[in-house]
DNA sequence: TCTCAAGGTCTACATTTTAGACCGTATAAA
DNA sequence: TTTATACGGTCTAAAATGTAGACCTTGAGA
């Protein structure tokens, strides 16, 4: 009972339109589920298995909260058994175009920062 | 004592780099701390007016953080009183590049986003 | 003497995330 | 027939993480 997730505390906007959405998804586990979305639909288990590390509840949620906000959309098939599936709307895809300079930054410069992480370590003697 | 912080378990690179970048970049705090520091340097009590609402602890954790992986720089000026400025890095200023195509994403789909809230919940009943 | 500021650390509490059991229906294997 | 699996989740208890606020040291100003 003591449990009000986001969904209905934060729909509102907030002050700064970035805090806002960026708040949302920069949480651990929204980005990666656009980017598994980017090639295509697919299905709750089959989200599980391509993204390996999330729990059921934190995919569920985080599945909820960008349904919420426009970036997925979900589409259940009342078949046996049930079937459910995701996929990116126009605005989630126009998301990952921005995404995918900051991907390709990363991909850039992680051997710099892991060479900064060692340098930093080998200074705390 | 139960408290060991990343700065001792996360510092060798990991499988994916993306995650490895982002996992840290995309932690709440450290988007808002190299925003901050965008227009030039500033002192520890500066940065926590300037971003408002962080606790001392995560401030100075994620600055910790940040200066691990090469971000900004902690420059201590042993006056009376003590000061210690912070800056960003040649590597934080090229992420901010990348970081300013999501800001203006943010910006210009804050309304849409906040449509789809809105229409979400009405479609809740 | 008291208060404030600097840049933090420490502790106790609150919130968030996790792992894993559980639910109901149906199919395939043993 | 019992068991095992899969689908898409929810629920609970425990672990991890974040918060507010007291506290620390040095020194200046009232």
């Amino acid at each position: 009972m003591t449990a009000i997730t986001a969904s209905e505390e934060i729909v509102l906007e907030q002050p700064c339109p970035i805090r806002d959405v960026l708040d949302r998804i920069g949480d651990q586990w929204s980005l990666l589920i656009l980017e598994a979305l980017a090639p295509g639909t697919l299905r709750f288990n089959a989200l599980m298995r391509e993204i390996g590390d999330i729990s059921k509840q934190m995919l569920s949620r985080t599945l909820k909260q960008l349904e919420q906000d426009g970036f997925i959309t979900r589409t259940l098939y009342p078949e046996v058994p049930l079937r459910v599936e995701y996929a990116l709307t126009p605005l989630g895809h126009s998301f990952l175009e921005p995404m995918q300079q900051l991907v390709a930054w990363a991909d850039t410069h992680h051997r710099t920062i892991v060479a900064a992480r060692l340098q930093y370590q080998a200074s705390q003697t």
